[in-house]
DNA sequence: GTCTATACACCGATAGAC
DNA sequence: GTCTATCGGTGTATAGAC
């Protein structure tokens, strides 16, 4: 290898590392697996790397942005509120079903971390944001259209975000499409259930100021 | 060791393997580590087992039937049909807060399962089971109330299924036990709502036979 | 059957030549 | 810095003495 700065390595490795994440799974992410695909010789691996755990550490503190930058859900204005979220919640589900492999491989990391000290922190930020932006997805929905939820946001986003984690786990085994997409439109229902109607100067205040009526 | 049957160790080593499991998962339950717990030299585990496979397979075998008999929900008659329906996720919900780690292991065997062929079978029977168990939970309830739900039972029970492995994964990671609760209680909310009120007459009958109305 | 000793493969990490 | 060769450790599975 013709001589490459090690922060260009680094990504390198990182890239390589992903891509035999996503064939063989955590247990057959080894250096010499990792350095096989990246091109180079396994002792190159402690170039840039102290240990592999430190890369996988790296690399799951790397999911977050990964995921939020493919799940940034557009709120599509048209049609009915259950029709708004139900798309909203599509756009995450199309995900699951075009690349399966990249869910597995999130569940191995987490799985992962429950054992592992380093990489607790990694899955809790992680499992803190998922909440987050659903309450988000959620309270965009309500100022865009100019209702107000008559459950508080965040017991919402749980459901929400326990929903579509269960739905993705039991597709991976099941690889039930159909099923899932039920449950999916079953649970934008029901959250459309949820609004409560405000009045309608009120509505375009809140829409106005970003803010969500009470 | 004073001369044990075989099918005796076979006991022997798979009660040893669960324990060494919870303690350290998976990729910690090497044959050594199971045979120094159930006491025997390493050696001897080829004495019942082909492979340390054979028993990862049989232990995922067994998963189904432990669970089932752990979460036989009892269908409480009393109070409203919220209540209802609340004290029978109440009833998983509680294990999961009493033996994490047990649920722990059940998602690192789940997570194998999807990269060994060997153990696909019986993940994939479990993920089947789990929601014919919550559907006979929820046509029991039904029955016992003489209602009838206005969404097949099977999309019910796929969401009830899919939020309950989702905020079991949740609360493994962030052991937030209130937001948990918080969020079951919604979701007993949000299935009660789902009660067709039948005339009394089709009510009792539909006790009696044991069938839902349509 | 039971156990000890060991074969064989693979892992992460490092030493040392260039 | 780069690479080859190898160390020390651990895993599964097996051979062979008793």
């Amino acid at each position: 290898m013709p001589r490459i700065a090690a922060a260009e390595r680094r990504a390198l490795l990182l890239d390589a590392a992903w891509r035999v994440l996503l064939d063989h799974g955590v247990a057959g992410a080894t250096t010499r697996a990792i350095c096989a695909e990246a091109g180079m010789p396994q002792g190159s691996f402690h170039y840039c790397f102290d240990s592999r755990n430190e890369l996988l550490t790296e690399l799951a503190a790397d999911l977050l942005p990964r995921e939020l930058s493919a799940a940034a859900a557009a709120v599509v204005r048209g049609g009915s509120l259950v029709d708004t979220v139900h798309r909203a919640l599509l756009a995450y589900w199309e995900l699951v079903e075009s690349e399966p492999q990249v869910h597995q491989v999130v569940y191995e990391i987490t799985a992962m971390s429950l054992r592992e000290p380093a990489l607790a922190d990694p899955a809790k930020v992680r499992y803190a944001a998922y909440p987050l932006a659903v309450t988000g997805v959620l309270e965009e929905i309500a100022a865009v259209r100019g209702i107000a939820w008559d459950r508080p946001v965040d017991v919402l986003a749980r459901q929400v975000v326990a929903l579509l984690d269960g739905l993705t786990l039991q597709f991976l085994i099941d690889a039930d499409a159909e099923g899932a997409r039920a449950a999916l439109r079953a649970c934008a229902e029901d959250i459309a259930r949820h609004r409560r109607r405000v009045r309608y100067a009120a509505a375009r205040a809140t829409v106005r100021d970003g803010s969500v009526a009470p």
